[in-house]
DNA sequence: TTACTTGCAAAGGCTTTGCATCGCC
DNA sequence: GGCGATGCAAAGCCTTTGCAAGTAA
């Protein structure tokens, strides 16, 4: 099931956005959602624990990777790897992509990939439906060159 | 015999791509270097062992771990993620990405992706180093429709 | 001989699961 | 109250590592 971030783009997502997705709203998923919402980088499990710490929540490790699956199903977040050995998460909803810097570790969004030319391509000559594609950059940022 | 003589040109090719690569030529990497050779699609640690093992090998985990890895930094092979929680491998060279069917699991390569002339955006507007890039399609292969 | 390679065993990191309890709606 | 959410503990995968023994060059 899929929602609409756009709508709560200027006001507080996530008491809404977990209604909305029909779940409900303990303070674990709200500050979650918060913080994936404040965070510039795609974050990993650990982030989001050491997030719910600083909010006092004592919330466990389980149960982080049982709201993700959650979020996940319901198109609120999207997983991302970034050869790391573990997945990154963010919020859904654009379609960007990332430039991953190998010696600092910063990431900066990229958009406008125009990549539906290329799935229109390819359903066309290789008859195959793209459902969702991946698509990272890696390489050294500016400040680290 | 034919098809033996071909295999036994397949491994000089291991034999002589590992000296190339200065590394000392064992039966395990000789015939590991033939598996990917040999295979379509890109594989994971599971299905090497499973093949050393076809060929009477009774090679470690560890073993295949490390030759991976030396194979990695000799840029022999490279390193595939597609969203199962391990990696995968394929023998380096051309520059082609993977369609990967979420129903059947088959992989369908595809090439000249043209992200050079992106990379070359990205260099100017972002003044970003793009090293290297990962790009794969997922979704629903032509006879799974 | 010498340095690289391997086997074995153990551990490490990330993620999932079973089950009883808790708490939002 | 009911059903979904959580905590705790254990286990499941994939991968890495230390060390001693083996082996290609």
């Amino acid at each position: 099931m899929q929602v609409s971030r756009v709508r709560f783009a200027f006001m507080q997502l996530s008491a809404q956005l977990l209604q909305q997705s029909q779940l409900k709203v303990t303070n674990a998923r709200k500050v979650a959602i918060h913080f994936f919402e404040k965070e510039e980088r795609p974050v990993d499990v650990e982030e989001i624990l050491f997030h719910l710490r600083k909010h006092k929540l004592a919330t466990d490790r389980a149960t982080v990777y049982r709201m993700i699956d959650t979020f996940l199903d319901r198109g609120i977040i999207t997983r991302l790897e970034f050869g790391e050995g573990k997945y990154r998460y963010e919020l859904a909803g654009s379609d960007h992509h990332h430039l991953v810097c190998e010696n600092c570790g910063r990431v900066e969004d990229i958009s406008d990939c125009g990549i539906e030319a290329w799935e229109k391509k390819i359903k066309q000559k290789k008859h195959f439906l793209v459902k969702h594609h991946s698509l990272e950059f890696f390489g050294i940022c500016k400040s680290c060159q």
